[in-house]
DNA sequence: AACGGTCCTGAAAGGGGTATCATCACACCA
DNA sequence: TGGTGTGATGATACCCCTTTCAGGACCGTT
């Protein structure tokens, strides 16, 4: 069987874990701070904070701006927390459609969204919305690419909307030279096995602004006090600490962060070469606005003729694993239970149908690749026959 | 230095954890499941659903019952998380006083708060508080002491109030012949590194509730489905797994937990023979209907006439580390500012002022508490010339 | 061209929660 | 003994959100 994906773990990671155990610092300890410090070098971020989760991340950076409004745009395509983080502080999604390229938030369909909500033209459950109830707008950079972030921030800066980079997917990453999570007010990374990097579960928060990372630091620690305050709670908070081994993995990882990389990139670009052959799909774009790539997973479009769900079924029964996300976050059933419906979003809604992504980690072998291509050209033929 | 406490790792732990690693299976695996196993066996509960901390355990508890009303019973002598998940769910924690012997909530002053809510002559800010708008009571079994349960029960049963069993510092003991964490609706435990037994971060909700079990599942996985349906999310979830190497630490500290617990019984015998010789302490007090203890942290009460600040400083600048917990809830800087102040809980208050936490882990040698129960002698006398 | 249906949109009504105020009782003090 | 201050209590007003309704524009049909 050939997994759709999986962490890429050495001897260095293994013995990072050890020397946790056997230090009895199981949580905040030193390699939280180390784990920090090197991706806020990697990101060029002035600051990082180390929780528990992408959705920590997410949720923590939403909290410290606690921005006002109700409203948050945010793409229905990408995973459900990018949403979820928006329920949890009362807020209400406001979805975006994408664009057919890239899979990420079309700027001219949240210029015209912004546009309609300006001119009272926007409607939610039968209720205008103001432009100043639009708290904020989810920007992600989905499956690694980053977003067209010149447009984005010229669109968000001429509404006054502030921006949150959902980075989850692209850590690594570079908009003409930037790194991918610096670009919004704040960006979020996670490292679930599936990632370019892993810490089991886990995730991070980057940003330049100080007041964003220290109300960070202390929701993720039960709203504790600066400075040693250790049994002072001024604010609200949560346990979205990191733990030790969690951290000690994220160090080795970030340490070979350039290697891992690098490998994913050979490993798409084995595809690219082998997916030539192939009818009936079309391999990622990756624009050229993006100097730098960092892949988290390799999802190819199927032609509108191909039955994705049958070719799922025949790649899954031929021991390739495969996955047809994202399942648009609207169309989920608790989004529907809110009102949301099928046309909302027709390219989002299209795509979702199409997508397909392959089998991809970091050291997957050639052969592997070649046999999952192999499995994909039979299937498609198949499927259309 | 002796610390104040610490988590208790063996090779066995270790081993575990290096199985994980080379398993490339880092979340959602075999160690979760096992560990669940481990945790619903040991209590008696029928269903173990294993998240990252107690209180993600204790949040998904409540949203699993989503209970009716606006306010949350609670004591304020516990962990700030207690009462911080009401907030969470937009409800408010109407807080109830303790009994002095055990810092356990007094079942008295419980049933004198339902009795006037019932009388309508509980306000909060200013409104009347109607029984119907109790949702529940959030139940601490404090320091691993169990509360009187049959008491509680009783009294909670006769309003019509659920009970929820926030009992993440009480893994192990026993009411009566029942383990803590199965009095409730559902029960919590939380293994931060200084708990009975540690995973790092982590929880577990118990209970014998099918419905409350499930839900649980479902919501610490991002609300998806159940029966594999990986990629629908059919109602509101989070990212509270836990992750494999900390459930694998799990499973093997489960393994030994009666051991565990048994050390942790002769480390408190040692005290409280060391600490008959030192005046102005009262040792901690264990209720005859306790069957079986099980130490979670060992806090001592001063006499009203030894200043607690001063010993405290004294221990510490003498290589002890100690901890005055627990601050009330209800005073914590952002509980004042919801309008709670002094004179609210006498005995919460009065307690607060005079509790001490003495150095305490599994493996702690009696050599060194001979030092900390010396360094208090001195530490008391030293105050009270 | 007239009719009817649908969808859009503004406005109003309803409800829940919160804050404020007036009143009353009680206690303390002059 | 009366005045003042404090705290408890009931009532009220208000604010915000949500739902509903009615009018009107638009479009398709007859």
């Amino acid at each position: 069987m050939i997994p759709l994906s999986g962490p890429f773990i050495e001897e260095d990671d293994i013995n990072r874990v050890i020397a946790v155990l056997k230090s009895r610092r199981l949580s905040m300890g030193p390699f939280t701070e180390e784990f920090e410090k090197l991706i806020a070098e990697h990101t060029g971020a002035r600051y990082a904070v180390a929780v528990n989760s992408g959705t920590s991340a997410l949720h923590l950076i939403l909290k410290s701006i606690d921005p006002k409004g109700r409203y948050m745009l945010v793409p229905s395509f990408t995973f459900i927390a990018s949403a979820n983080v928006a329920l949890f502080e009362d807020k209400i999604p406001l979805f975006v459609d994408i664009d057919e390229r890239t899979f990420n938030t079309s700027p001219s369909n949240l210029e015209d969204i912004l546009t309609r909500i300006e001119k009272g033209k926007y409607r939610y459950n039968g209720q205008k919305v103001r432009i100043e109830d639009v708290c904020c707008f989810m920007a992600v950079d989905i499956f690694g690419h980053p977003l067209d972030w010149d447009e984005v921030t010229k669109i968000a800066e001429r509404f006054g909307v502030t921006v949150i980079e959902d980075s989850c997917e692209a850590l690594g990453s570079e908009y003409k030279g930037k790194k991918a999570g610096t670009f919004g007010v704040a960006g979020a990374f996670a490292f679930y096995p599936n990632k370019q990097i892993t810490t089991g579960e886990g995730g991070v928060i980057v940003t330049d602004n100080e007041d964003i990372a220290k109300l960070s630091k202390s929701m993720r620690n039960q709203g504790r006090g600066e400075g040693g305050q250790w049994l002072l709670h001024v604010r609200m908070g949560y346990n979205y600490r990191i733990d030790e081994m969690s951290a000690a993995l994220g160090v080795s990882q970030m340490e070979k962060i350039d290697r891992i990389i690098g490998m994913r990139n050979r490993v798409a670009e084995r595809y690219g070469k082998l997916l030539e052959n192939v009818e009936g799909v079309r391999a990622p774009i990756v624009e050229d606005y993006v100097t730098k790539m960092s892949w988290f997973v390799y999802v190819i479009l199927l032609d509108k003729d191909v039955n994705r769900d049958n070719v799922v079924d025949y790649m899954e029964t031929h021991g390739i694993q495969v996955r047809n996300y994202f399942q648009p976050v609207h169309l989920q059933p608790f989004y529907r239970k809110m009102g949301h419906a099928e046309g909302e979003l027709p390219v989002t809604e299209d795509v979702s149908k199409r997508t397909l992504a392959l089998p991809f980690y970091t050291d997957i072998s050639e052969e592997d690749q070649k046999v999952v291509v192999e499995t994909l050209k039979n299937a498609i033929e198949k499927v259309k026959a």
